[in-house]
This record gives structure tokens, sequence and C-alpha cells, in this order.
DNA sequence: CGTATTGTTTTGCC
DNA sequence: GGGCAAAACAATAC
């Protein structure tokens, strides 16, 4: 459940302890995580590259080398840890790699960074430079940036029939939400998930907007939500999972109004949110 | 052992 | 063919 604050964590970290780096060796235990690009290839154009910096786009991890790029999803379960061998055997952990450890860069230096996903719904990719505005065409604008604008936010979620819940949830819509931090952000509005897409007042919107904006800064300020899987690449819980508002919360009191915080199936997800105050 | 968990792609309906 | 709903993927906790 990485969505844009874990990523976002994640790259911040990754940034000052990859670039610079020289990668090795590539180890590829899963190639399914390459869906369908070969092993051969992405080993041969990654192998003696530099790591030249560290970008988030949505829920995607960018290693920007001297040519091309790495693009990583974490998907579900995903997890990247960076650390060398010998340290790892120290920590009082799951030793690197593990049975669930499907992909591990060789750095110089040492360390290694190791991409390890129960689930399997992550993803690598290979990049030429080309071809990444091609590969994120679909993919709406940055919430955090200034090109988001709330009356696109609010043009974008009239013109849908959809539940809220559904319209915040697409990538196309806007970059990195995912069911947490939707539940989160509707609340912090006080507007329905339920609420159906065409049905929103320009005042919700403009709320919405800057609950969308509020709840993000704030999780990335406290390094994210570890609810189950979600490590940071030294594995170091995050913190806004004892700040969640209505996630998790099914059956207890609202904090805002009291009433108790209810829990559906919604737009295929598990959805939280108050009947008491979210209209 | 059945159920719940969820990000993205794929499939299929209207 | 757009828009939307739901299936598919996959492993683990309870």
């Amino acid at each position: 459940m990485p969505e844009l604050p874990e990523v976002e964590t994640i790259r911040k970290s990754l940034s000052g302890s990859i670039c610079g780096r020289k990668i090795l060796n590539l180890r590829l235990t899963k190639p399914k995580l390459l869906r369908g690009q070969k092993v051969v290839k992405v080993k041969s154009r990654v192998i003696n590259t530099k790591i030249l910096a560290v970008d988030r786009r949505a829920k995607y991890l960018i290693l920007r080398l001297n040519k091309g790029m790495l693009v990583l999803h974490l998907g579900m379960t995903g997890q990247i840890f960076v650390a060398s061998e010998n340290r790892m055997k120290n920590k009082n952990i799951f030793k690197l790699p593990d049975k669930h450890t499907h992909f591990q860069l060789e750095l110089s230096g040492g360390k290694s960074l190791y991409f390890r996903d129960t689930r399997q719904f992550g993803r690598v990719r290979f990049l030429e430079n080309h071809e990444e505005h091609d590969y994120f065409k679909n993919i709406g604008p940055e919430p955090l940036e200034k090109q988001f604008k709330s009356d696109y936010l609010y043009q974008s979620i009239k013109q849908r029939s959809t539940n809220l819940k559904a319209v915040l949830l697409n990538q196309k819509v806007v970059a990195g939400l995912g069911n947490i931090y939707v539940d989160e952000a509707c609340h912090a509005a006080r507007v329905s998930p339920l609420l159906s897409g065409k049905r929103i007042s320009l005042s919700q919107a403009r709320s919405l907007y800057r609950a969308i904006r509020n709840v993000l800064q704030k999780s990335i300020k406290y390094r994210g939500t570890s609810i189950s899987d979600y490590r940071d690449p030294d594995n170091n819980q995050g913190g806004f999972q004892n700040r969640l508002q209505v996630y998790g919360r099914a059956g207890q009191k609202c904090k805002r109004c009291g009433s108790i915080i209810k829990k559906a199936v919604v737009a295929q997800r598990g959805t939280h949110w108050c009947a008491g105050c979210q209209k």
C-alpha cells in the first residue's frame, strides 16, 4: 500500500544513500517483475551505469542513470532496502536477500538495493530517456505541484458519474492517491466518498483540494503510514498511522463529531467514513 | 479453510 | 469507442 507519501519518503532516503554510486551487478530472481522486458536487455543497459538522481512520479520511483532510467513500482507489498550484507546480518531483522527478494542492485561502496515484494504486484522497467513521456502519459498531475489547481479538480470530478472514491483513486485524475489517503482526504474535507462525482459543489471541491494537499504533506512529514508492510529503506516504520482519522477506525468514534465511523466496500475498496460529518 | 487485504492492467458490457 | 464496473493477479494474516 505504498502511496505518494511512502514513495516520497523512500525517494528522499535513496537520494541520500545511492546517488553517485555505480551499478556493478543486477540480480533478478523473478523475471516476471519486468512484465515482459528481457532480463538480458535490462542487464546490458543497467550494469556499469551510474545513478545520478532518484525521482518520483505518482507512486513510481525513478532511478536516473547516466543513460536511461530504472522505473520501480512497489505494488501493494513492495519494499526497498539499502544495506551492506554484513550490516544486514548484524541487525536483528530478516536476512537479505530472502525468498521474497526478487531484485537486487549491487552498488559500488559495498551496498546493495533490494526489492522485496511478497505479493508480487510490483514491477521494474528500464526506460530509455525518450520513452519516459509515453510511459507516464496516462497519469494526472502531481497533487503537491502548482500545476495542480482546484478548478481542474472540480471539473474532473464533476464530469464523472462515478462516486468520489473511484474518481480520486483514478491516477488519471490526480497522481499518487491510494486507498488510505482518499479516505483521509474525504474526511478532512467533510465530503462523503459515496457522493456521485457530478453532484459535487465548487466549495466541496475546493475543500477536497486543500485536504488532499494537506493530508499528503502531513504524511510525508511523518514519513508515511506503516499499517502492515511499509518500511523505509533503513527498515524504519512511518509515523502517520497514529494520526489517521478514519482509515482502519471502523466502529470507533469520529474524532471530530463523535459519530461511529462506518466501513463498506466502495469502488471495490474497503472505505471508511463518518456519516455524521461527511456529506 | 474461508475471508479480507489493494494498485494496476485487462476484460467486457452498455 | 468512451465510460464505467468488475475480474485478475498474488501471498499472507486471521
